[in-house]
DNA sequence: TGCGGTTTTTGACAAATGTGAAGACACCCT
DNA sequence: AGGGTGTCTTCACATTTGTCAAAAACCGCA
């Protein structure tokens, strides 16, 4: 749990490192009895200890079904139709990153129980997700390929698409299948042009491989993501606005029901279009705030998802109006 | 971990002890500033991780991959024709309860990850499998179903084979399917009559559905499980011994090869056969111990293991000889 | 409102665990 | 052999965690 420790390299035998985590964690025995049984000073079980956690040897998580199976996840669930709702205690109120890494690191440990063998895992673009693969434990899945919904943009945090679907695949031993394209170009002609490019068009067409995907529900206003990251500005949201559009799902507009709003953005745009998203096996949806509120109402009107993780004050707030 | 603690009661709200849980596990907070941050004493949050740990909140566990790929492992896994052979270390040779626990433990813990919804799972008796089933946290499996592949037994010991099977379901949440009959009756008369009886005939039909199977390999000397609960005598061991039999799987005798040794016993008995326990989807071989090296290797050679747990003493004897 | 009985919380102490600097050890290079 | 270099271990101390008995809060009931 604490901080670093340790003198540096890889330390020796690995054997005895899988003997004191066994002894503390399966028999429990405590550091000086393991010290004396394997005849060294506690401290070396301390040091032991760290390494086998340091290395992933000791896993350490909360159960799932509190969570699935608060009140709220079940009215969540009754009310959007969904297959189950992750829902985690929104914490302290006012600190809406501690409540983003909250759900982000719910969704990391949820994750690997919606995935099997074989899969192929669309995923979008976001603090939340990048959070999510960021802080998940390394879970491999065999045979299964990640691949990223939507195309690269200009970063004014410190991820990137690219960053959100190489770390996930990275996590869950998969093959990555980077989209190595911009999202938005200056004009239709270029990026039609860009999603002719063979090996463009390939990366495209494995996205109709998907059979799951994880994503974001995006606000549709002026302080989006969407508008931060230099895809859209101010004055296309307040024109997407107007034509009903309210939340932003990998890069496209849609309206309260979820349905794809068009507009002079599409065209130049490239990455997955939202009639894609529906039907998938799995679609999970990660995302909380109250700015969150009605992106996620839309999207999960729309159905594009099957699956949840958000906080409980969201969930409060999904629940509450309408 | 440690013992007993807390006054009695399941305690009030649950939500402060996720709460206190998620603060200690996921965000690595100590115990004092937990307190502060719920405004209650640091003697509080001690109890309140008491009872998360009590009510299965908290999960602790040690990785699978060291024990899956270690080098004994795999030999075990090329020998043998197995998808995997999971070996923990042999601990203080010359204690084989403590050997034999962390077998059991070890079973325990990989199990769930065997499994899949909708499975059917045969399981044996014996201590091992005992100790399995006792030692292992709630793991719900959806749709699942646990079947006695044996009648049951005088128990020299604390358990029976409905005790394995009940309590593996019940860890399992998976509906259990009983055997109420005596693995071996006085004549073959009276156990013809009783395999006929429709409810009896119907829970040996059940057995044909499993598709996974969890036992042991089980000795052919005077001193086996077999003799001492009372289903055969040392007589019959010397009998079937001389006719080649050199494990016993499920009450029922195999030669070196696994080739059932068919015998004087079998008509008396009630059980699953040998030739039915082949071509499963998984077939869980948990067994260590000296005594158990020449039964496991003939279990292996007849090809009924997929997986298989041991200690590392006893995968070094199997690959020795031979 | 006051009173047994019970549950929950807490303060003071005890035990277990974590840390940093110093020491031991092994290995390699000359 | 000697000395440097890095790893691994250990000692002495600091911090964190666990325990117990006593106090506080709670609850139903007269």
């Amino acid at each position: 749990m604490s901080g670093r420790r340790r003198t540096p390299s890889p330390s020796g035998s690995f054997e005895i490192v899988v003997e004191a985590a066994w002894l503390y964690y399966n028999e429990g025995l405590n550091q000086n009895e393991i010290a004396r049984r394997l005849g060294v000073s506690r401290a070396s079980v301390v040091n032991y200890l760290q390494e086998g956690r340091e290395r992933g040897l000791i896993r350490i998580r909360l159960a799932d079904e509190p969570f699935l199976t608060h009140s709220l996840s079940l009215d969540l669930q009754k009310r959007f139709g969904l297959k189950a709702a992750y829902v985690v205690p929104a914490g302290s109120p006012g600190d809406d990153t501690a409540t983003l890494l909250r759900v982000a690191k719910a969704a990391g440990t949820w994750l690997p129980a919606l995935l099997q063998a074989g899969d192929t895992i669309g995923v979008a673009w976001g603090r939340t997700i990048h959070e999510m693969a960021e802080g998940m434990e390394t879970v491999p899945v065999a045979d299964c390929r990640v691949v990223q919904l939507t195309g690269s943009m200009a970063t004014p945090y410190g991820f990137t698409a690219e960053l959100c679907s190489a770390r996930l695949a990275q996590r869950l031993n998969a093959r990555c299948i980077n989209l190595h394209v911009p999202a938005i170009l200056s004009n239709a002609a270029l990026a039609e042009a860009l999603r002719a490019e063979p090996l463009i068009h390939a990366q495209l067409h494995a996205l109709g491989d998907c059979n799951k995907a994880v994503f974001a529900a995006g606000s549709c206003t002026a302080e989006s993501h969407i508008v931060l990251s230099g895809i859209a500005s101010a004055a296309d949201i307040a024109g997407y606005r107007a034509r009903g559009a309210r939340a932003v799902l990998c890069g496209r507009f849609v309206d309260e029901a979820g349905r794809h709003v068009p507009g002079p953005l599409d065209d130049r745009m490239i990455g997955i279009t939202p009639d894609r998203m529906l039907g998938l096996e799995l679609g999970l949806l990660v995302s909380c705030g109250p700015d969150k509120v009605e992106p996620m109402q839309a999207v999960l009107r729309g159905g594009y998802a099957s699956h949840i993780v958000t906080d409980s004050a969201t969930a409060q707030a999904l629940l509450g109006e309408g």
